[in-house]
DNA sequence: GTGAAAGCGCTAACAC
DNA sequence: GTGTTAGCGCTTTCAC
């Protein structure tokens, strides 16, 4: 490591290295930019300057000048450590990275307004697209981003007062196919647990539901919905009680994979193993402790889809916007009820474990 | 929306911006700074002309003259399907945000040229810091970006030829506390699944297990090492036909939670119960149908600690390189083996489920 | 308070 | 092939 590359606070520029090398600034950045011919012993020369001044263009600079894009697109999420956020992330950052892209990720808030203020900065950084899994509310907002040129496409949910590409699951239909098999074997009190209605996707998968029993000729009963479980520990707190009343209902029905989780661990705890059905799956539910049955679709692709259609608008193709619906499966989860031999050798609860 | 939002290709500027409004371009930077004073009535002018040209300042643009900051930082992280990573960053997320800064999410690639790479191009966009989950491979090609100006704090991994930052778990503890859990309940003969010693982290928990032997004078057979294991797919296959031998292990030892869920997932379908202790925890372990043993610690912290250590870089601070080491801790996770009654309403295969 | 001029690091256009 | 000049969109002088 050479004294001189330790600037600490200014970066060595083009004109540096052009001194240095005795050369014309537009020499480096033909040398730099590689495309240009250029005589070997002077690019050479350029070379060996920008190496030992340790010279890193500024792409910033480069985009300003040549008026080139960004090469970078957003992606605005809420919490990487559900799985389906997690998942939707990972297939963006691929497509991002199979085309040379890279991505921010950014946090797209509680509410239309923090969505609004983080993709305007965004906009501001001049991304050349947006990726949205919206909050709930308007998005009128940002129809003005998107008409000053930032394509944008929503995912999971197709944004409010805003005609733009989206790609979503068909919530209906999984949700009434779901509903129709616990209907199917005879269950008609269905305990219904669903995060807020503030989300579309929970209206449209209550729709499904109630549809379900319309479609039966039977009487759908409002009371049977439990609003607002957010989380796997609320939805547990829910079913405690719901378990405990005189009669409960003889099988449930989940609006999502948190409420899912948290319906399990109740039941499980309770030692009850009532028919569930769960709107979207989750790792490891083939090793559940129980039957279940999980309304699964292809998750990954609801973020690649996405992707690639946000990518044919950054190419500049034309076409009316777009909603890709994804479509969704019954599948058979969980481990049958017979239980692994006792291996006799089971390790017992140990001092200092918790 | 006015006709004239619809540039389309060329984004209004300041400039722009101030012949609409009738005054310099100076007083629009001070409006859309909002810092310095300006007289009320040109203000609102001024916002007037922006509001009806679309005017989004160029951040880029403002970044290049004033010498400031980008105000982001990169993370190069493998595969955020993984839950592993997925925490990280998510951990890193909420840090960034918190500090008002964006995060550039990029892929640490499979080698160390690929990682170098993608630390040159973030480093060629300017961003303030980068956090990074080393791949394996030496890594003293980022001393460079490093004297030039970037700090880099390294997550999981130490990173190798190379001192900087790094906030890593406690590997050798917790597997030798993990394997001496085993060895305590009178197993000798334990099955090892491992990935990579190519990661010094496998090594580690490697160097672990071994202590647990040598602690107790007992003997190390290193054929109980199956290495490579680097999906749960993989690892269910491993244990197939380990579980065919004539002597099998009588407990296992899985060195991370892709083994561990693919021996769990074998283990079921063998309908065999041998104990099993995994390093890392995961997602609804406590739900699985039946006991085991996770070497658990806080994955959230490992990435915040990381984001926190690489701000105080950013902020100047100025101290020797750091390395955090996480505990780790035995944790009990599973179900009892004990069975839920049958409900006699579980649902049934049905036609159509997968 | 306000404006004119210069320049951040780079590339496009045009000369040589 | 190479160098010179201008200017991307903005902020920073520094006059007024």
């Amino acid at each position: 490591m050479n004294a001189d590359s330790h600037h600490q606070g200014r970066r060595p520029t083009m004109t540096d290295v052009a001194q240095r090398a005795g050369v014309s600034l537009k020499t480096v950045s033909r040398v730099v930019n590689g495309v240009q011919s250029v005589d070997a012993q002077m690019a050479s020369r350029v070379q060996e300057a920008a190496e030992e001044l340790g010279y890193r263009p500024n792409f910033a600079a480069a985009v300003l000048r040549s008026g080139s894009s960004t090469a970078t697109i957003g992606l605005l999420i809420k919490d990487l450590r559900n799985e389906f956020y997690a998942t939707i992330a990972a297939a963006v950052a691929d497509v991002a990275r199979a085309n040379g892209f890279q991505l921010i990720t950014s946090y797209s808030g509680e509410n239309a307004d923090d969505e609004l203020e983080a993709v305007q900065d965004l906009c501001r950084r001049r991304v050349d697209g947006l990726l949205i899994v919206p909050t709930s509310g308007d998005h009128a907002g940002l129809q003005k981003e998107m008409d000053l040129g930032t394509p944008m496409v929503f995912l999971d949910r197709r944004p409010e007062g805003l005609d733009a590409d989206a790609v979503v699951l068909d919530n209906f239909a999984g949700a009434r196919a779901g509903a129709g098999l616990l209907l199917d074997e005879g269950h008609t009190r269905i305990g219904i647990l669903i995060d807020t209605l503030k989300m579309p996707t929970m209206g449209q998968r209550l729709d499904g539901v109630r549809q379900a029993y319309a479609d039966r000729g039977l009487p759908f009963d409002e009371s049977q919905v439990v609003h607002n479980v957010a989380t796997p520990e609320k939805a547990a707190r829910r079913m405690d009680a719901i378990l405990a009343e005189e009669q409960p209902p003889t099988a449930f029905f989940c609006g999502n994979n948190r409420s899912g989780v948290g319906a399990l661990r109740a039941l499980w705890a309770h030692r009850r193993a009532e028919p569930l059905v769960c709107f979207d799956d989750f790792h490891l539910s083939d090793l559940m402790p129980r039957p279940l049955t999980v309304i699964s679709y292809d998750n990954y692709a609801l973020g690649a889809l996405g992707a690639e259609l946000l990518f044919r608008r950054i190419r500049g193709e034309d076409f009316d916007p777009e909603t890709v619906v994804l479509p969704t499966q019954l599948s058979r989860r969980g481990t049958s009820t017979d239980c692994p031999p006792d291996p006799g050798t089971a390790s017992q609860p140990t001092e200092g474990i918790q």
